[in-house]
RNA sequence: GCCGCGGUGGCGGAAUUGGUAUACGCAUACGACUCAAAAUCGUACGGAGUAAUCCAUGAGAGUUCAAGUCUCUCCCGCGGCACCA
């Protein structure tokens, strides 16, 4: 017998795979789609996380049995390789980034390959390539077109001490990432998407995807919508009027003061005794500027009612102004009496610039006669141009605002002097449309075709993580929505279904990092137990959806496992009875619900009952081959050639059951009696109530219980149990 | 403070959605094989008790013939948001 060599196997698989191409997606409109979908990877220079396994083994098991039920699969790979790491990288060691995402990318693909996904790598992308921000940077200008990129003043968080811009990722507890000096505001010209124009779509169109109920949740908090009153309140000796929002319109009549923010228009009238009128109790209330309204959000004014309010009553008491208790009053009929309905949103526009290098530069020039002119099209992409010292400046500009060659340019309208915008998109840009890119990642002339873009979107499947649920899932959702709007793409949603995976944990349950130290290798666990045993082991380790803790204790159980399924082909006899419909059941619900975990140890114990029987027939065996496959791609391939079978395991049909051969011959029925499990016996499971009970009560253990007490009432339960209550 | 997720053996976890709690795996102990070890196979493995039994799913109450599962009140851990009118 030979024995399980991982590594000869699964290089020979993998060579084999990608040479037949046998998981290339093909074009052909006539199969059934099915899109399935992995955050594409920022590639650090840690190198594959243990993370990123778990979420494409998830995915690629999915995938696998998306094909082998007859779907054309689109199982794509690129890389989001625009970003901060990268760039501070640079800065410390002088290399080009795009030297650094070069190399990056270059270990992820080697490691994502000795893995074995089935990824379709022929459609490969890299949000880093001119040939792919071409795009993003034309449909910035459609943005732009349609007036919704625009420029606002605003404050930026600035250090001191490095000179440089930074993100609100970057600030840690009010200081700088690196140096922990205080950060400061800086006031600086921003570019701006105008996401809030998206808003009451982004939070009504969640009702018909099919997204995990938590992430819809998340989203809808994010977007914050709030509907209620806006109510004018005249001024005492002033024409003008105070605007404010409210969700409490019945409370106005305990109104007993205005509530300004500090920088309302009216805020310095209020300080020298502004009086308003409460238009409910025609009483005449100050107006008073506090600190805990806020100018960005509603109208920066709130009418203030202390008997309800907390931070009114906190502020009322403080300032001895009347509280007024309040007899409830209809909401509607006073939003119509005393103002009108109005819908607030939390969310914010979306803060487009970015004062770095290493993003896509933003097509527009700054023309002394003709103000912002966009590049034109023919001039995409504008490429990043390289240059020797990726810090920004010290009054706060990109780097790119150094490199006079470039920023000097002429004006595409009216040929006068120009100057290029230096800021960079942010890195959510280019990740924001990146999976309509995969349905025709090489095409020159539009970002995708039109046939590509009805064959394959929306995406079927996206699982990520969590922590993009705000941010990434809802841009790009908004870039959607827009490309819909201009008729680009077929549909208003991107994708169908969202998912999520739990994150892997280092050991103790802190989070993995480079800087710690307890960032694992898959590299040195692939060569030791192979490929397929680390995929099944971290799907086996626990719930699918759940943060974990990593421990490689376990690694050696589906090691073990996998031997097992390699050494039963000893067993394997001609025969063509298939005995495991249960186990095909299990697991074929189980990976669409994706619980990975149940799947393996329903595969396990029927493995364990295989084992058991002297013979195991060669149906059964192959079956369960299939089923292992998705998990184990490499071993099953090999033992399924072994079988005699001429093509891929992954060209095969899925497994289905006989569901009339899923039902036991015999159940097992407990007797309880008050409560308590006191015997069991087995019956036919077809049973019917009025006979459990019989058998149940002549049983001698039951008797022992029951022998000179008052049955007061039997339970009975068809196929499950007898319950006695004396 | 608000929203979401979670708390079950020494450990990771399972539980047909209200029906035998601890499946599957790890670790451990003992046994078989071996000169020996590893690997492998077998047995045991929540706690107490000789046993019959009793107790145990973060804590406490409730509903029910029956609760890890449903309801209420708390405690703890993780994640997100946070003066949102």
């Amino acid at each position: 017998m030979t024995p399980y060599d991982h590594s000869k196997i699964e290089k020979k698989w993998q060579k084999y795979w990608e040479s037949k191409k046998i998981f290339r997606a093909s074009d052909d409109i006539k199969k059934k789609k099915f899109y399935s979908l992995i955050e594409f990877p920022y590639p650090s220079g840690d190198g594959l996380h243990v993370g990123h396994i778990r979420s494409n083994t998830a995915m690629d098991i999915i995938s696998h049995k998306r094909r082998m039920e007859g779907y054309n699969v689109l199982y794509p790979i690129g890389w989001d390789a625009f970003g901060l790491p990268t760039e501070n990288y640079a800065i410390k060691t002088g290399i080009q980034p795009a030297v650094v995402t070069k190399k990056n990318t270059d270990t992820f693909r080697r490691q994502l390959k000795a893995l074995g996904f089935s990824f379709d790598w022929s459609r490969e992308i890299n949000t880093t390539d001119p040939k792919y921000y071409k795009w993003t940077q034309w449909i910035f200008l459609q943005f732009l077109k349609k007036g919704l990129a625009y420029k606002k003043k605003m404050a930026i968080n600035w250090c001191p001490k490095c000179l440089i811009g930074l993100a609100n990722e970057e600030v840690v507890d009010g200081g700088c990432e690196r140096c922990g000096t205080p950060v400061v505001q800086k006031e600086k010209e921003q570019w701006m998407l105008a996401i809030t124009k998206y808003a009451d779509r982004l939070d009504k169109d969640l009702d018909d995807v099919d997204f995990l109920e938590k992430i819809k949740i998340q989203q809808r908090n994010w977007i914050g919508k709030s509907e209620g009153a806006e109510i004018e309140f005249s001024l005492k000796g002033d024409s003008r009027k105070i605007k404010v929002f409210t969700t409490r319109p019945d409370t106005i009549f305990g109104v007993t003061y205005i509530a300004l923010s500090a920088d309302h228009e009216l805020a310095s009238l209020a300080t020298k005794g502004l009086k308003a009128i409460n238009p409910a109790t025609k009483e005449e209330i100050p107006v008073m500027v506090t600190d805990y309204v806020l100018s960005d959000y509603g109208t920066g004014a709130v009418m203030a009612v202390p008997a309800h309010d907390e931070r009114d009553a906190d502020f009322a008491k403080k300032h001895n102004l009347p509280i007024k208790e309040i007899v409830l009053q209809d909401k509607k009929e006073m939003t119509e009496k005393f103002g009108k309905v109005v819908t607030k949103y939390k969310l914010r526009d979306w803060i487009f610039s970015r004062q770095r290098y290493w993003g896509e530069p933003i097509p527009v020039v700054h023309c002394e006669n003709c103000g912002i002119v966009p590049v034109p099209e023919k001039d995409l992409p504008l490429k990043l141009p390289k240059v020797k010292n990726y810090k920004p400046t010290e009054t706060g500009e990109s780097p790119l605002a150094e490199i006079s060659k470039w920023v000097n340019t002429k004006c595409p309208n009216c040929k006068g002097k120009a100057r290029r915008e230096t800021d960079t998109m942010p890195n959510w840009a280019g990740s924001s449309w990146y999976y309509l890119r995969y349905v025709d990642p090489k095409n020159k002339k539009a970002f995708a075709s039109r046939v590509n873009l009805d064959h394959w979107t929306p995406v079927d499947w996206y699982n990520g993580g969590m922590e993009h649920t705000t941010l990434h899932l809802l841009y790009s959702r908004f870039w959607h929505k827009f490309l819909f709007d201009l008729g680009l793409v077929p549909t208003s949603e991107p994708y169908q279904k969202r998912t999520s995976h739990g994150l892997i944990l280092a050991k103790g349950g802190a989070k993995m990092s480079k800087s710690v130290g307890n960032v694992v290798n898959p590299d040195s666990i692939v060569k030791a137990v192979g490929a397929d045993a680390l995929r099944v082991y971290e799907m086996f380790m626990g719930p699918f959806d759940q943060h974990i803790a990593w421990d490689e204790n376990g690694i050696v159980g589906t090691r073990r496992f996998i031997e097992k399924v390699w050494k039963l082909r000893e067993k394997v006899a001609a025969g063509d009875k298939v005995t495991i419909h249960k186990t095909i059941k299990k697991v074929s619900e189980d990976i669409e619900n994706m619980k990975f975990n149940t799947a393996i140890s329903s595969l396990m114990i029927a493995v364990n009952d295989l084992e058991k029987s002297t013979s195991v027939s060669r149906a059964d065996y192959s079956t369960l081959l299939q089923l292992f496959a998705p998990f184990a791609p490499h071993v099953c391939e090999e033992l399924w050639v072994n079988l005699g079978n001429k093509k891929s395991i992954f060209l095969s049909t899925w497994p289905s059951y006989d569901s009339s051969k899923i039902t036991d011959s015999v159940v097992k029925v407990m007797v309880q009696v008050n409560g308590k499990v006191r015997a069991s016996f087995e019956v036919s499971p077809e049973t019917d109530e009025e006979s459990l009970k019989k058998i149940a009560l002549d049983m001698p253990e039951v008797k022992k219980w029951t022998e000179g007490k008052e049955i007061k009432k039997i339970i009975s339960v068809k196929g499950r149990l007898v319950s006695i209550v004396i």
